[in-house]
DNA sequence: GTAGCTATATATAATGT
DNA sequence: TACATTATATATAGCTA
């Protein structure tokens, strides 16, 4: 989509942020049809250098959804 | 993209499993760009009716990245 | 149950305001 | 320092086999 970049991390810092606020809307609405269109719980976090934190999730608690990967068996999380 | 669909389950079965691998793979591409690209840490994941586990993350272990936001002070966690 | 094709809808990098 | 526009690259629903 749009002019191509290079797959590398975007040095410019103001670049940088413009760039990850539009994606993040993006793979939110994504994440979300997904959930919705295909009936899957659907859970994503998202951690800057700077520490700022984002998420998403089609549940009413992320935390469980994580957890419930979190929790499986060993054999069931490997891929 | 593509031809427009309802934001609604998609009730025929092989219908739904063919647009949720499709989009599964999207989704994972799109991730990975962000995490590349804007120097971030994501992991998500995804579970089915039928209980699929799907994955994604850029670090090593996803569940120390799924932990690093259950572990956040309740404040940092709401949005 | 899978794997490509293609017409169309979206996403988005760069640019403009 | 954010929004809006736009030209282009992707994503993808429906087909096809």
């Amino acid at each position: 989509m749009g002019r191509k970049i290079d797959m590398k991390k975007i040095e410019d810092v103001t670049k940088c942020q413009v760039t990850f606020s539009k994606r993040r809307s993006s793979l939110i609405k994504k994440a979300n049809e997904v959930a919705v269109c295909c009936d899957v719980d659907v859970a994503f976090v998202a951690f800057s250098p700077s520490g700022r934190v984002s998420k998403f999730c089609n549940q009413r608690r992320i935390e469980d959804v994580l957890n419930r990967y979190v929790n499986l068996p060993v054999d069931k999380r490997l891929k």
